[in-house]
RNA sequence: UGCCGCAUAGCUCAGUCGGUAGAGCAGCUGACUGUUAAUCAGCGGGUCCUAGGUUCGAGUCCUAGUGCGGCAGCCA
């Protein structure tokens, strides 16, 4: 055994008459007076290969142990098919049985099993249709990610999970600790590992930012961790973030960077995963091939906050949180925009400098930040950047206004203090954009082992 | 974390007015000339989430807890 083999993918591309050995896991096995059919997929892609055992060509007690769930390798002939539902089908002339499994207390059916019931059985869902669809899309989208920065000299950066720095501002910290968090002593931070303490990142910003301005071009792309006590479809507590940073750039280079990385990655999963997203678009969300494919081809919306909260109030629409400038957009006034006023992507700009981070650009009119949010239909905000503050005084300003702690800070204000350049970048929630690739409703679902709160089961 | 809803067979669910447990699928046994969510017949399968309470009697009503979901918040 060697991976340097067939795998089901190659098989459907072969010609028929090939001699061929088929591994891979049975979904079902269907038997008929002279003939039994196994369904096999080996995850290499979405269609299961079917394999026609006839009368004798395998004792029975072997058939017997090929059941769903099981493990095995056919070898056989290909053939054409000839029913309807499968161009080439392999004709079995024998069987190795590598694990069985019990049909009685082997969980996954192949019929009517919810998503929260597949959650509870994570680490065998992905043998099934839907989570099988999601991983390859997964992986395929994580290279295209990869490919597209490459292509334009980007350097992919690996910012630190472990800070010491716990005024990123980014949201609720988890504790990285060497000491027994339960064994009752009073905290001595001087005594821990790093002698101070330290949390798993929130963010690789302000670390990206010091490599940009010496790389130029720069992206991370890997986890990230908070501890807030959010129970929803759209947070995780370890998320995967796509950050890239650009020095010498505005925060209109910002977006059309922005746009094209969601085009780009949007096409090529679309070109590479055309049958995962057949499946997605039947069975999972309806419009989905539509609406990627005008996703990819029309320009998206550009808005300032101000504009928007405009068109908002102008809506006519009953909202439960009242509009007006100055306050922070909520859920459902992103939907209409997003999803009723615009029907795709919108990128809302230059929001008022109280609801965003201290670190942003500050516009002329001394109350507006050049920063940027990418809201998509169905599933919000997807993209969070802004062009950052470069100017040493505005940003020492800022911070003081914002009651921070300037000496945390200054490493990140040596950036200003020698050779600051204008920079932009932006953070990309990886398990947002499969949400809005895949048509999945909950984010639990895009990740083989979700981290939410109360939750850290595999 | 707040509000709302749900929890019954392996899975998906029904269970009327409070009167002692049901279906479909899955599984098992058999039938069937190539099936493809195969079909047909038969069989087995229950801590009704947990702990209290009301009642002659609770799957059903009440209280608390736990888990899950939806919406909201936090954001990516």
């Amino acid at each position: 055994m060697d991976y340097r083999r067939s795998y089901l993918r190659d098989l459907f591309a072969a010609a028929p008459g090939a001699e061929v050995e088929a591994y891979g896991w049975v979904k079902t096995r269907r038997d008929s007076k002279n003939v039994s059919f196994v369904q096999l997929n080996d995850g290499s892609c979405f269609n299961d290969l079917q394999v026609v055992v006839p009368e004798g060509a395998i004792d029975e007690s072997t058939l017997k142990r090929i059941t769903t769930g099981a493990c095995v390798r056919f070898t056989g002939t290909l053939v054409e098919s000839p029913g309807g539902k499968q161009a080439v089908e392999l004709q079995a002339k024998g069987v190795e049985v590598f694990g069985e499994a019990d049909p009685a207390t082997y969980p996954l059916q192949k019929k009517g099993a919810t998503m929260e019931f597949l959650r509870e059985i994570a680490h065998l869902r992905p043998r099934g249709n839907t989570f099988g669809a999601v991983f390859r899309v997964r992986a395929q989208a994580a290279f295209a990610i990869h490919e597209f920065f490459h292509r334009r000299g980007f350097h992919y950066i690996h910012p630190p999970i472990i800070t010491a720095s716990d005024a990123e501002g980014a949201g609720a910290m988890f504790h990285v600790t060497t000491h027994d968090p339960y064994a009752g002593k009073p905290a001595d931070p001087a005594a821990d590992f790093f002698g101070k303490p330290a949390f798993l990142t929130v963010s690789g910003q302000l670390e990206a930012e010091t490599l940009a301005l010496a790389l130029t071009n720069v992206y991370s792309f890997g986890p990230t961790f908070r501890a807030e006590n959010s129970n929803s479809a759209r947070h995780l507590a370890e998320f995967w973030m796509v950050e890239p940073e650009q020095a010498f750039c505005s925060l209109e280079g910002n977006m059309n960077l922005a746009e094209e990385f969601l085009k780009e990655v949007i096409g090529a999963v679309l070109d590479r995963c055309a049958g995962d997203l057949e499946f997605f678009n039947q069975r999972i969300e309806p419009e989905l091939l539509s609406t990627l494919s005008h996703v990819v081809n029309s320009p998206f919306e550009r808005l300032t906050y101000t504009e928007a909260i405009k068109l908002l109030e102008a809506s006519g629409e009953a909202f439960e949180f009242p509009v007006f400038w100055g306050a922070d957009l909520q859920s459902e006034h992103e939907r209409w925009l997003t999803e009723k006023k615009v029907g795709r992507p919108v990128i809302l700009t230059d929001y008022p400098k109280e609801i965003k981070a201290f670190y942003m650009r500050q516009n002329e009119d001394g109350k507006t930040v050049r920063a940027m949010d990418v809201l998509a239909p169905r599933i919000g905000e997807i993209i969070g950047g802004s062009q950052r503050e470069e100017r040493l005084d505005h940003l020492e300003a800022r911070i003081t206004e914002m009651g921070l702690p300037m000496e945390a800070y200054w490493w990140y204000l040596d950036l200003r203090r020698f050779g600051s350049a204008p920079h932009a970048g932006f953070g990309l929630g990886f398990e947002r954009l499969l949400m809005y690739v895949t048509g999945m409703k909950n984010i639990r679902d895009v990740i083989p082992y979700h981290r939410t709160p109360g939750s850290a089961e595999f």
